[in-house]
DNA sequence: GCCATCTTTCGAGTAAACTACAGGGTTACA
DNA sequence: TGTAACCCTGTAGTTTACTCGAAAGATGGC
């Protein structure tokens, strides 16, 4: 009674109609339920569901590790603790990484910005391009 | 004299060969001369063309960004140090945003894993996918 | 001369995470 | 009853920046 069609569990996790399904392929989704005519037909839990995954993605988990925090999930009486806080911590060093390496990035970037005056007369003396030619 | 045959540009600039070709064919890099043989011969210009690249490349220039800074770089005379530093500064903006960004999912995740007690016991009331779950 | 190594072109494959058709059937509503 | 909006499958395309392979010719050293 209570189940959606897939253009509504879009409309209600934020996703769209194609990504859904391509979850539903990638193995994120089960099979769902199907109307008569072939709808798919999905419960207050697939709703949840897919807010998890959307909520692992905004954590920067990819499709891969979300779908193993799910198996944990499903599983959580044989799943310990240890295990999940394990991948999330791994997930912590790899952003720590790409923060770093972007701040390195910024840092050289900021450096011959700030030595550029900028302004409209030619660039043959551009410090930036400077910097690049080296 | 001087030329360089790709295998020995790739070396020097710590590219591969195929890079170098890919290079040349989005137009990063001109057409090089050839040998009687067809083989491209790439002058010391042409070395220090690949190490601009290489380096806008590891401060977060697109290859299209990248292409864009060669032309200002090839015409000089006709861009206006102010152009160059228009491109830098958005690209600074687009890192910093990057930046943020990952700073969000790291004090998301940081908060689940700091209140995880992680250890042998069973997932059940895990603290991390409780947070997934919502 | 021989063999390993280098180079050529062209074309295809990779990764991630979707996104967009085409060509149908279904449902809701006035 | 009409029609707009929905849904289906299956396939193919998108983006970025490479990476690999096949089949062939060129070069260098012994």
């Amino acid at each position: 009674m209570t189940y959606l069609r897939i253009g509504k569990l879009a409309s209600e996790t934020g996703t769209s109609v194609e990504t859904l399904r391509y979850y539903e392929a990638e193995g994120l989704l089960p099979d769902p339920r199907r109307s008569d005519s072939g709808y798919r037909l999905y419960s207050p839990h697939d709703v949840k569901r897919v807010h998890f995954i959307r909520r692992a993605r905004a954590m920067g988990f990819s499709l891969k590790e979300t779908r193993e925090l799910l198996s944990l999930q499903v599983e959580r009486q044989v799943s310990t603790c240890g295990e999940v806080k394990l991948l999330a911590e791994h997930k912590l060093v790899s952003i720590d990484e790409k923060i770093a390496e972007l701040n390195k990035m910024k840092a050289a970037l900021q450096q011959v910005t700030d030595a550029c005056a900028g302004g409209e007369e030619s660039a043959v003396h551009c410090t930036i391009l400077n910097a690049l030619e080296q």
